[in-house]
DNA sequence: AAGTGGTCTAGACCACTTT
DNA sequence: AAGTGGTCTAGACCACTTC
């Protein structure tokens, strides 16, 4: 109820169209609002925004729905990653509000790592083929700081039915069809890294272990480029372990050793829960690194 | 060199007052900008403050160098933890800039957690005397999600000469005077972090035992309004790690029991280490939780 | 020269809080 | 009623990139 007279106020004050933009966001939205900016739905001024306003509690500023407008083109993909999205001045004609309400729009989106500004050349979508977004995920750090030569080994690739856990954690029902990964990251030829991972498997039917091996480059770009699926975040939760008899050897360290123990999942637009991926960390030459603020 | 037209032209516009904003940027600082908006220091329009730009090469926009003087009220103590700050437009009156430019140095300080806005209110310094900010600098969370009581309980405090790699991350001299801290904490009665603090002996002179253990709420609380030490930002490095003898009686763990090694530096104002802090955790019911993005 | 994001200003109205 | 931060607009100029 708290934005009722913020939107009529808009409305009234809006010389064409302005309407538009807070009755597509109140209910559900049209792919391209560029197409017509001539096309207002029924109602008389302040009669059916106001309404729809009192029976929608769930207002948001102006600035936020754009930012649900842009999210969306993100996800449906009409802007993909690495491109360039339209500029800030294209886009409040577009959306038919200030350019100021756009910049603070993607100032947010910006922050989140959705969308990357480049000053003089344009806004893009954010992407994870890039030595930048490289590390966003992968937070173990040589002791020392040296760069170094990572080597990937994909131990297995299987479809199987989904345990319990991992399909509450994916949101799906127990038993469906996942595709489970395991496989072993080395740096300077040292094995450091045992993970494994579910994905779900009508999202990444044609992963193979030939085409996950071939792969250069990092595996969220492949999910990115060949299936469609953007991480966007990602939740952690870390615990101390011992290596059994499995883990020890892929490491190549004694049983029993110390090692860290990292359990992802993984989001993609809309809050959708995409991977589970669980790791063993060797930290004896690396450590897990976390910035407080 | 990138901000000189930038800055002349700020020069040219404003009316009365304007150039003192950047004069006091570029040199040092009067403690308070607000005495007397008519006192310019020598130097003809465009001539003195170009040849300072030009000596300078540290531009930056406008609402970075309000940033940088909010900061320094906040060091010096001119404005304390949890106190309310002038509003805005007064900020902006006594700086001789406008409320926006204001209000975007205040939006990434309030970012960073340095500062709190509340609407209708004001600006406040944050402060660790919070629930907010409790759990700001732990992330070490109960697997299931039940509130829980801490217990504290200091082993031991007493002052001891810096061992090397303390004086190194502490920005110190070997041998320096520390204040060296001992202490487990309790969730529910059961014991969970056993961790070592080491604090520079000159900044916490009267830190004792005693005063530290009668102390409720957070530690830094106490380090904020005890010692005018206030952190405000940490970086933190994990790994696995075992048990060994004295740390397995303190948390009641086998030896060798697998536990996180957190080993924590925190940063006050102009990123100056003030804290060593190492701890070891148990992680049968619990978990560091991190959030990537 | 034109287009993009980055900074700065000025003014309006809103929502929230306190007086 | 007055003061605060929150949102939105409009217009100006800057720096960077590309043509």
């Amino acid at each position: 109820m708290s934005y009722i007279r913020h939107i009529i106020a808009q409305f009234l004050l809006d010389d064409n169209g302005g309407f538009m933009v807070k009755s597509k966001v109140m209910s559900s939205i049209p792919s391209n609002p560029s197409s017509d900016p001539a096309s207002p739905s029924a109602a008389a001024p302040g009669a059916s925004p106001t309404a729809s306003a009192a029976s929608s509690p769930t207002f948001s500023p102006l600035y936020q729905q754009i930012k649900a407008l842009i999210m969306q083109r993100l996800q449906s993909g009409e802007w993909k990653s690495g491109e360039l999205i339209p500029s800030e001045v294209e886009l409040g004609n577009r959306f038919k509000v200030s350019q100021g309400t756009v910049r603070k729009a993607i100032d947010e989106l910006a922050a989140e790592n959705l969308l990357v500004r480049r000053q003089g050349k344009g806004t893009f979508v954010a992407t994870h083929h890039e030595a930048r977004s490289q590390f966003r995920f992968l937070r173990l750090m040589p002791d020392s700081d040296q760069p170094q030569v990572t080597d990937k080994r994909v131990i297995e690739l299987k479809r199987l039915r989904a345990p319990a856990d991992i399909a509450r954690q994916l949101g799906m029902k127990s038993g469906d069809s996942v595709v489970y990964v395991k496989r072993v990251l080395a740096f300077d030829g040292v094995p450091t890294i045992l993970e494994e991972l579910w994905l779900p498997g009508a999202l990444f039917k044609a992963l193979t272990l030939e085409r996950l091996a071939e792969y250069k480059g990092p595996m969220y770009g492949l999910f990115e480029t060949e299936f469609g699926t953007r991480m966007i975040r990602a939740t952690e939760q870390i615990r101390a372990a011992s290596a059994d008899a499995d883990a020890a050897e892929l490491l190549a360290v004694e049983k029993s050793s110390p090692l860290l123990c990292v359990e992802r999942v993984s989001f993609t637009y809309g809050d959708k829960p995409v991977e589970v991926r669980r790791g063993f960390y060797v930290t004896s030459r690396h450590h897990y690194q976390n910035e407080l603020s």
